[in-house]
DNA sequence: TTAGGGTTACAG
DNA sequence: CTGTAACCCTAA
């Protein structure tokens, strides 16, 4: 494997695969129109693009043979060999993964006409109902949610992205949990590593890990991420900025579910991981754009 | 503009 | 030296 000159970053081939799922391999020139896109790609070219997805395929294909084991978190080549429409949903066995979206191309009918307005940030809405609510000793992950849920148009996955956002942001540092109440943590400016005391290592790492809520484990699929850089076009900087960040806490949750299954998620594993790096990329992009025009 | 072939640069 | 990945050139 070489790391000659400008090597790929990993931000920059998930927004290539991202974009060829969208638009379909070829259309490179597409892909880089595409405002979102061309953000994170902005030091390539339509060349590049289609060298780098060559250089993926072949690398994908040439081990037919060998059983892919396991997917090393770095750079994951999926098997994404379908030309445009076709887009196959990687069928696994137990658990359904749901759709094969046509998703016939909304150029004309923006199917997000009756969308739910921008959706803030997960982490503000937490953060915001715990300070509106005013629990002294701070709120239940379930009165968060009946706050989120009657303030705002919240998914069906609401539960599981609140306990994954709700988890990063006690072990960000950023919450206190004390008996299943989540307080705002102190101000610690930023750097979550607090130094010297608070002693939270009784947080409780893995205290009922092994229990999955619900067996139906439904984990982001590529046409629901397909679904999100579609809603993502068209979209202002601080529209995008909340679907990037959406689409971060699915990621988030996503790798959660995963990583407490543990089962046989390595598809799943590496959509997550997919879907983590491209949303995390967006965002970087999108906080650098409003910064830095 | 894209697909394909060729060249350069680096890692093992 | 060989394989791989980024880069470069050219025909369609």
């Amino acid at each position: 494997m070489g790391a000659p000159k400008q090597k790929w970053t990993s931000e920059e081939e998930a927004a290539l695969k991202a974009g060829v799922t969208k638009y379909g391999a070829g259309k490179w020139s597409t892909i880089l129109k595409d405002p979102e896109f061309s953000i994170l790609l902005y030091s390539r070219s339509n060349v590049d693009l289609k060298d780098k997805w060559r250089n993926m395929n072949v690398a994908a294909n040439g081990w037919g043979s060998r059983s892919r084991v396991r997917v090393t978190p770095k750079s994951n080549q999926q098997i994404v060999k379908d030309d445009d429409k076709a887009l196959i949903t990687v069928s696994q066995s137990d658990t359904e993964i749901v759709d094969a979206q046509p998703l016939a191309v909304s150029n004309g009918t923006p199917e997000n006409a009756s969308s739910k307005k921008s959706i803030p940030r997960l982490d503000n809405l937490i953060l915001e109902a715990i300070t509106n609510l005013k629990e002294p000793r701070g709120s239940s992950r379930a009165a968060i949610a009946i706050y989120i849920e009657e303030r705002y148009l919240a998914p069906e996955n609401l539960e599981k992205l609140l306990a994954a956002t709700l988890k990063l942001l006690t072990e960000n540092g950023k919450l206190i949990k004390v008996k299943h109440q989540f307080r705002i943590a102190p101000p610690s400016t930023h750097t979550d590593v607090n130094k010297g005391s608070s002693p939270l290592i009784l947080e409780g790492k893995q205290k009922n890990s092994p229990k999955v809520e619900k067996n139906e484990i439904k984990i982001l699929s590529k046409s629901q991420i397909d679904a999100e850089l579609e809603k993502m076009k068209g979209m202002t900087a601080q529209e995008a900025a909340a679907a990037a960040a959406q689409a971060v806490a699915e990621a988030e949750a996503a790798i959660a579910e995963a990583e407490e299954a543990a089962r046989e998620a390595e598809k799943a594993e590496a959509e997550a991981e997919e879907a983590q790096l491209f949303a995390e990329a967006a965002m970087k992009a999108l906080k650098c754009r409003t910064v830095c025009t």
